[in-house]
DNA sequence: TCACTATATTAATATATTACAAGATGTGAA
DNA sequence: TTCACATCTTGTAATATATTAATATAGTGA
């Protein structure tokens, strides 16, 4: 985690819906601007907005084919990023076991450690 | 991934470098408001706020001990981001492997796959 | 060159977030 | 009770973000 600031920020850019539906599917398809268009539902000026959030933060990048512009993912960290938000969890994490006697700054005890 | 609403809210509420770093500091203790009002230089009625939208989402919980209130990280998934982004990436995403004929919604191939 | 298509950029507006200040609530001690 | 402390909540102004529409740019083929 380099700095806190841009760490959020790399997370506010993944933290939209348009923008994870287009990064989840340029998992496994490389895709151009109206393509994203149909699939999104949204128009054209604001998907082309959206890419532009993605590539200014570096993680989409894209070719120049013909007319269209051909994106693709760049940044490894949106495949792991993605790959933790689709797995599953069952339970919450363990709760702290005591109630604590010194209340500040204390080291966290969970029942595992008792 | 539930929805990418919800996913997306989620990423949302840790996209905030208050909230990231309080994140990162309930990973290994446990700590009470004032304790956080140090720890990040801010007001605390901000502090204050950045916990509720933590709890609203279920992000951390808290336990009374007097009159501090006691907070811990209950969701699992908060582990595995911060574990996620802390860790070092080499090199960007191979890009594909070659200029494609078809423009269309290919499927992606990249240089490992030639 | 001209018209057409794909995309990007800009501008205007609506909405959401943020930080700070002030007041409300709840708990423990005198 | 009353006071002091810890925290929460609410109001507000500043800022950031999102959405939509309009306009600009750039490649292609007639």
């Amino acid at each position: 985690m380099d700095g806190l600031r841009e760490t959020a920020e790399l997370l506010k850019v993944v933290a939209h819906p348009a923008r994870l539906e287009i990064l989840q599917k340029l998992e496994t398809e490389i895709l151009c601007v109206s393509d994203m268009e149909e699939l999104l539902g949204v128009g054209q000026s604001n998907v082309s907005q959206h890419l532009s959030i993605l590539r200014r933060s570096g993680l989409v990048d894209c070719y120049v084919e013909g007319k269209l512009r051909c994106y693709f993912l760049k940044d490894p960290r949106v495949i792991d990023i993605l790959v933790l938000l689709k797995k599953k969890y069952d339970d919450p994490l363990p709760a702290p076991a005591c109630c604590p006697t010194r209340p500040h700054a204390q080291t966290k005890k969970t029942a595992a450690s008792l």
